[in-house]
DNA sequence: TATATAAAACCGACCAGTTGGTTTGTAAAC
DNA sequence: GTTTACAAACCAACTGGTCGGTTTTATATA
């Protein structure tokens, strides 16, 4: 066989294996001893692709963020042209494909935190533009930012195996979390918006009681 | 000293040492011998304290709820007058706290997790009556459900340090889920929502593509 | 109150097993 | 014939946990 190839063929195997573990064992079970018997290679089969267990972490969480980055660009192209907030619509896409597919390979993330929480840099600065990116292309950016909250939560919820929700009423939230007709009734132009809730608690409810009322408010935007 | 007390201290200076470890270098270097270096206690006194690793972090877990169960109670008693929804606020108060605060004890939960994912049984259940309460008392259930799932994502973006928002804009983001009235402009009654988006990928745009437009939509409620 | 004794809290050396990583050897690809 | 891909034995450091012993506190007795 090709050397190239075959080495390709032994990363993807310790990456998948490293993956498969990651979701069978819990992440404080992914050693390279486990790699090694799960893949099928020696360890030193393993570690001569990979020189150290960073570099399989990293290399785990570039593949995630690669398969991702396709997703998302994919996505992206067939909306940019009819949404209003591609970039928002993207993201919530792509975090509903994340926490849909079933081995997800999402948990890398999870791994690398737990073994060198540095190493979430990477994913942090990507986020931070297409957050960017989100808030840009908003009327409303905070309305965005919090409908993107809510996408990561219930993704990150379901990813600790925390998630109180049933898989129904998880599709549910996060088909109206797309729709942005469902938002539009709660839109603000970006600086007047009213705040009538200061940040110390001990007070939340005022208003919100009557909710049939605001509904009905027009609507526009810049 | 006491002996009781002493022992109490004891645990005491395990446990925070603990949370000390997991909040400086990562969970994966939450070990017993850490533990007991970080605290000043032998490794002996660690163990007298604490028979197995998992009762270290049982004991982390339940100190943890059992922080936040009393700051939850405290908030829901202030508020269960005047709110409409003070399950709701509560929770979004709570996780607000959690976010907040700086040693921010829910880092037990992740440890909890790498290590024995069973473990997380028990906040999962008490996080279930938490939400079927939020389900019960609310207008429109997914509304709710969607700002609680956008609380926990700040929350769990931030503790495992992946948020890419400023303090501002955390802070913002929080006050005006707790803001009812920010809320009341999109609420649909439990049942008759009308579902355009099917749960499959690869196309979610059809609707939201002429935003303003749709933002006129009259919605009526029963 | 003084003292003997039990019990609890604590220490630190130690154990077997596991960890990430190295070294040495070998067969195939170049 | 040199480099590459892999295997297998090996290593020091560390893992959770045990154990015999020392100190501190509690209790009984005189």
């Amino acid at each position: 066989m090709d050397n190239a190839t075959r080495s390709e063929r032994s990363r993807n195997a310790a990456l998948e294996a490293a993956i498969r573990i990651i979701a069978r064992d819990g992440p404080g079970r992914l050693t390279l001893d486990a790699i090694a018997r799960e893949s099928g290679l020696s360890k030193g089969g393993v570690m001569h692709q990979f020189r150290t267990k960073e570099a399989v972490l990293k290399a785990l969480l570039e593949r995630q963020m690669e398969h991702f980055e396709e997703f998302s660009t994919g996505y992206m192209a067939k909306v940019s042209a009819t949404s209003a907030n591609p970039n928002l619509a993207t993201q919530l896409a792509t975090v509903r494909e994340a926490a849909t597919s079933p081995n997800s390979a999402a948990l890398a993330l999870v791994a690398a935190m737990v073994e060198n929480p540095g190493l979430m840099m990477l994913p942090r600065e990507r986020e931070m533009k297409r957050v960017a990116a989100i808030k840009a292309e908003s009327a409303d950016p905070d309305l965005a930012l919090l409908r993107w909250a809510a996408a990561r939560g219930l993704l990150l919820s379901s990813l600790f195996g925390m998630s109180p929700l049933s898989k129904d009423e998880h599709d549910r939230l996060f088909a109206r979390l797309l729709d942005d007709g469902q938002w539009a009734g709660v839109e603000q132009p970006a600086k007047e918006r009213q705040t009538k809730e200061q940040p110390t608690k001990a007070r939340a409810a005022k208003s919100g009681a009557a909710p049939a009322a605001k509904a009905a408010t027009p609507r526009k935007r810049a």
